[in-house]
DNA sequence: TCTTGTTTTGTTATAGTATAACGGAACATT
DNA sequence: AATGTTCCGTTATACTATAACAAAACAAGA
């Protein structure tokens, strides 16, 4: 679910990508002896609801809801875990945040970020990764992390244009 | 100067860069009837001076010691005016700019940004960014801007290491 | 179960980054 | 000189993120 192959795709059951998502972060923090506290587990869950990339702000009000105590670090707290574990991506571009659809593998794909309607899909890009990294390399630098970010406009907003 | 073949050589005579960078601008502001500002000039050119990519706020004690006022805003017009030229650009994982080293190709380069000494370094990735609009266009996603930027380790302080 | 060390959360304050809005100055052209 | 446009000064404020320290919850051994 939410792979990349479903893409763009708006009408597919997003709850199931959710469900999905949740017992894949529960799972992987077993295996890794971590604790999926509640707010964690509510964070995760309100950036894998939007498929917008989500702020912190924007997700503070609804921690408070919940009955959670509500002040910038406990949300970031819960967005650093998450992230350490691959389980949420930040696009610095946005300075916001999404669900990452394979936690498990090491590498971060590429964000294709709709301009009109906002919604960010994560897009597998072995292929270049590792030519600049091999471009890198061949300057003598050594790569740790790769951020690519694409700004476009997505095949909904065009068809609708 | 300053280009991708010279890359992390610390040895070159930066000044040199600078000079022709703030050369290019001018030939290109008056190519396109746009006018570099004393201001602008200056944010361009203490840019350039730093190896380093320079954070707004960073540039503002400079602007005040040369005499103009140095509120944010002032700075932020200039910048922006910069980067709509393709004379600046911003680094998004570091909130920072950087000067670009071929204002006339429209394309944006890849940054290489070491973690150590900061230093960050614009290289080509005309490859890997046709991969990525191939791709995207696949998912019918139309590229309008990429931004490729690699956190990582240069040769420099390989080197010291 | 009690203790003890560790991790997580609550809380307050503050740092850092960026823009809105409006009036006035400088400029280019007629 | 008049006028429309671009640029700048100024104040205020929005948005994003972290520091620092105390209190609570938890985990694991004695």
């Amino acid at each position: 679910m939410c792979a990349d192959t479903i893409a763009f795709e708006t009408h597919h059951d997003h709850s199931q990508c959710i469900e999905q998502a949740m017992d894949e972060a529960r799972s992987l923090c077993k295996a890794r002896s971590l604790r999926l506290t509640p707010i964690r587990e509510l964070v995760l869950k309100l950036v894998w609801q939007s498929h917008k990339p989500l702020g912190a702000y924007e997700i503070l009000p609804a921690l408070a809801e919940a009955g959670f105590n509500s002040a910038p670090p406990t949300v970031y707290r819960a967005l650093d875990f998450l992230q350490e574990q691959g389980l949420v991506h930040r696009i610095a571009m946005l300075n916001a945040f999404i669900g990452c659809p394979h936690p498990d593998d090491a590498h971060h794909g590429c964000f294709l970020i709709c301009r009109h309607c906002n919604t960010a899909v994560e897009a597998d890009s072995s292929a270049a990764e590792a030519l600049i990294r091999e471009q890198a390399s061949a300057l003598g630098f050594t790569t740790e992390q790769q951020s690519i970010e694409v700004l476009g406009c997505c095949p909904n907003c065009q068809e609708r244009a």
